[in-house]
DNA sequence: GAATTAAGTCAATATGACTGACGTAAATTT
DNA sequence: AAATTTACGTCAGTCATATTGACTTAATTC
């Protein structure tokens, strides 16, 4: 993160100026869409998942382990199958990034006591210090997100996000969120 | 999108009843963290750019030349130059994209006009129709999620996010999006 | 006993990214 | 005018993350 990139002039978006025929649309788009909400989400969340991604490159894992990890050390114990749904992903593309995880010694999987055909996922103590210093990383940059926000801002911007799910999904989600808030006022 | 899956009901997470030796952390993370901002944040954007990316499947496009087409219907008769700046990609992964994209005549080439070396980007009218379709889809998607919330939240939003960017680069991102609000009292 | 479920695996493929080097034309600097 | 820098493109190889579809094994449920 912090890379005061793009060249801070933006040199070349003049509109005009160029060879901009007759009827061109030469403007920046209808004024009527939420153009700089949509361009504030992309780089707002970009930034928020790259102070994992540059500690998780020591390790060589990326994003992929990062979802994993977290999702495991949320839900200790939870089945593979549940993983899948959570992420959304096939069993192969998660097979391979779980066994990096379990070769590592961050993930470690144990056979069901009900039913043995499940292999349930915990962190070990080192997954989940890892978990906690990239949790640490993102807390950090949503505290400072938060500075300066009038009062409830926190909960303004948590129904936001949940409101951006589709209404059929919600329930599900936070059932797996279990916020200690109400988010259903 | 739409896809109520994970299960209904996440069966297995349970704690305790697995084989949890003694001395096993087996609550879901440190109270402290702020985990369901995390994951909304996690579960928010993917439905987010998951409605456009079911058009750009019917181009068999993917959320790369969604990005660009956004950035260059913004900002057009921008420099690749100044697009690899926004996007953070290299010029390789850019190109093939970029190559598609001018191929199907979604976005178009034009020398510039002062410096002769420089290839500006604009979108063609089918470019822009595509362009102003998938903004209305994450447009909706917003609109939906900002019901209900009391006065003011656009802005709490919006300052929110824009504080998730580091601050150094805070300036420049704020001249790309160029918001009509006053993100920076 | 049959059907279903949980998990893993095989093989092939696609997308989006990367590195590093090199070339060409045009513009800018010295 | 020559040297340097910039803008863009390209070659060649690699990697990470995802996909599909088929198939196996073991265990549970009907």
């Amino acid at each position: 993160m912090t890379d005061v990139n793009f060249k801070s002039t933006l040199s070349s978006v003049s509109r005009e100026e160029h060879g901009a025929k007759s009827g061109d649309r030469d403007q920046r788009g209808d004024e009527s869409l939420p153009y700089d909400l949509i361009e504030l989400l992309f780089f707002a969340y970009r930034e928020f998942t790259g102070d994992p991604d540059d500690v998780l490159a020591k390790f060589e894992f990326g994003r992929a382990h990062h979802r994993v990890l977290h999702f495991v050390e949320r839900n200790p114990g939870i089945m593979v199958t549940d993983l899948l749904g959570i992420l959304k992903i096939t069993k192969q593309s998660l097979g391979r990034v779980l066994k990096q995880l379990v070769d590592a010694g961050i993930i470690e999987q144990r056979e069901g006591h009900h039913d043995r055909r499940q292999r349930l996922l915990f962190t070990t103590d080192q997954g989940h210090a890892l978990a906690v210093e990239l949790t640490r990383l993102q807390q950090q940059r949503l505290e400072r997100a938060l500075i300066g926000l009038p009062d409830g801002s926190n909960e303004v911007i948590r129904k936001f996000l949940l409101q951006m799910i589709d209404p059929e999904a919600r329930a599900d989600i936070l059932k797996l969120v279990r916020t200690p808030h109400d988010l259903l006022d």
